[in-house]
DNA sequence: TTATCATATGAACAACTGAACATATGAAAG
DNA sequence: CTTTCATATGTTCAGTTGTTCATATGATAA
């Protein structure tokens, strides 16, 4: 093999670029936690509901309505997206409205449809 | 209880703005390219991967190496993420090289991060 | 040709996920 | 108090997903 050829690190598993590459990759604990946001992101459901509380905020069943799903359906989700912090609920009388935490739900979604876009 | 196959069973829905949220929801064939693609970010395996292609291409076996997992696990999220067109390769002799196909990968995971960073 | 190496692929299986269903909780009205 | 309505929750179950194992493919060298 020549000097300058490429090799495969197969046989050659601890060279200065795999230890520089390695370097830069996050802790477990971060990196779980992010592919873990992006999992909420990676269902119809909860995509939808999202993106109907971008306009205002909605109640469970206005959003069941929506959906053409039953209650129990977006009541599950929407727990999961509250227990993310994705989403805040106020409650008024038997009526709870939800709505989104804060602008980084949009931005994330708007950057993925940017890139469908292209 | 006996209808079980009603949608909402709520009597006070919103209409008003359920109409406004309604028109303003995406067809469902994007959504569903949307939420496909936040799946593929969805793993764990998958994000250490594209992390990992941040910083130069990696043939199989480097990324193999670099993830402590098997070479076969390895190829087979190569290939799911091929398909989606996050990764590019070229062929060298026996070893093949993986590289990001655009920047919009490392955009919407920078972005997931600053979410987290908060 | 045959051997070897890097990668790809098919099958099997366990773990996970999301919806349906039944039921429980909590708030307001009667 | 009891009833009714909006929402929450526990369980079940079918469908999905990611890894392992075995094997195949494709390229290079002997």
């Amino acid at each position: 093999m020549s000097n300058t050829a490429r090799v495969c690190e197969c046989l050659y598993v601890h060279t200065d670029a795999i230890e520089q590459v390695k370097a830069k990759l996050p802790e477990d604990e971060t990196l779980f936690e992010l592919c873990d946001l992006f999992k909420l992101f990676g269902d119809a459901t909860r995509i939808k509901i999202l993106y109907l509380l971008f306009e205002k905020e909605l109640c469970v069943c206005d959003i069941a309505s929506l959906l053409n799903m039953t209650q129990s359906a977006i009541s599950h989700q929407l727990k999961v997206l509250k227990n993310s912090k994705l989403v805040k609920f106020r409650r008024e009388g038997k009526v709870v409205f939800y709505r989104l935490s804060d602008n980084h739900v949009k931005t994330i979604i708007a950057q993925g449809m940017e890139h469908l876009a292209e």
